[in-house]
RNA sequence: CGCGGGGUAGAGCAGUUCGGUAGCUCGUCGGGCUCAUAACCCGGAGGUCGAGGGUUCAAGUCCCUCCCCCGCAA
């Protein structure tokens, strides 16, 4: 069985290595073009590009695999092409070419959480449980059928950056699973329940601004879910833009949002918020590194009272 | 050459402008106070100031070279 192979980010890394154990002939992969990346703007080859090339299989970087990937795919004459957050949408002309169709591994229990960000917005709704989902993937957005799913539960305090990796490999279990099952016609393709289904947008730098507002627990799961990236931030001071990895719920002990209830190396940092508070346990000062929020504090004594509340931001 | 910040005691920082005894908060060790304590008081230990070279009577501080770390932007 000839495999082509679409994906970008570390978490598709898992998957095409299981596709090569599993014994798949993976002709090619595809993956985003390098970008300037990092200190210096040097350029970095995609995680997967990396994982690519190591295990010596040809990699393909079109800008718009439905403008000029089409040939280049083609070519390789697939039996079934495989994505894992790929980064870009096939059109109908690209889902055409191999033979049994397009698998997608998805980081979610779908129909929820459609979209380009699962995990992120599972955890920042404040769920419990999520999964992975293998579907055959059609022109819509996640909209294919169901192939196999896989429940696996968040854990407390767990972060997008945390489950991501946790998700990655189970995965790409599922996904061989999956080809298998596909192999041998014991997988059956489910139509995807429209009332069941829930659509979320792609994570914007802003959503990071917190809205003291909201109550700490929500406050909480979006500093959880918007970790690594876009992170979350409060301002005070003379407008710096703290960035908080880290955070619990406190007491509030009847204090207005955004009002700074504590700010010392003893106490730690709180900030009140709609409805309880939040203490915040690791942050990161403009240019600074991430720290433990009582080490910052015995270096840069606080004198403010308060955050601004910013206003929440929605996709 | 994309822009920028930084490396000083176990941790987080000040000191560098204008060279002249190595400081602060915390931790740690010892002692004291207390029914008790993460609280308070007293005392101590702990630093080749990222590396190398240069200037100087004298360099954490000035000059040159190098190494390492981090933020922004994507």
């Amino acid at each position: 069985m000839r495999v082509v192979f679409l994906g970008t980010p570390e978490f598709g890394v898992p998957s095409l290595k299981a596709l090569v154990n599993a014994g798949y002939e993976v002709a090619g992969v595809f993956t985003q073009p390098d970008k300037p990346k990092g200190r210096g703007n040097k350029m970095l080859p995609s995680p997967v590009k990396s994982c690519a090339m190591a295990l010596g299989i040809p990699v393909f970087q079109p800008v718009k695999i439905r403008v000029d990937g089409v040939n280049d795919l083609r070519d390789l004459r697939p039996d079934l092409c495989v994505t894992a957050a790929f980064g870009q949408i096939l059109s109908q002309e690209i889902l055409d070419i191999p033979r049994i169709g397009t698998v997608n591994v998805h980081s979610s229990l779908l129909p929820k959480y459609r979209g380009s960000a699962p995990i992120n917005w599972a955890i920042m709704e404040g769920e419990t449980v999520t999964g992975v989902t293998t579907m055959m993937t059609d022109k819509g957005l996640d909209t294919g059928n169901i192939l196999l799913k896989r429940e696996v539960a968040i854990l407390p305090g767990e972060t997008a950056e945390e489950l991501t990796a946790r998700l990655a490999p189970i995965g790409a279990e599922l996904l061989i699973e999956t080809i298998r099952g596909l192999e041998a016609g014991t997988v059956r393709r489910v139509k995807q329940d429209e009332n069941e289904a829930s659509y979320f947008p792609m994570l914007k730098k802003e959503m990071g601004e917190i809205d003291w507002r909201l109550s700490a627990h929500q406050i909480v799961c979006r500093v959880r879910g918007l970790t690594p990236w876009p992170g979350s931030t409060f301002t005070w001071g003379g407008g710096e833009a703290v960035k908080v990895w880290k955070a619990e719920e406190a007491e509030n002990l009847g204090k207005v949002p955004g009002e700074i209830l504590c700010a010392d190396a003893k106490n730690g940092l709180v900030i009140a918020a709609g409805e309880g508070a939040v203490r915040v346990i690791e942050l990161q000062a403009p240019g600074g590194k991430r720290m433990n929020a009582k080490d910052y504090l015995r270096g840069h004594p606080v004198s403010y009272t308060e955050v601004e509340l910013t206003e929440e931001k929605h996709g």
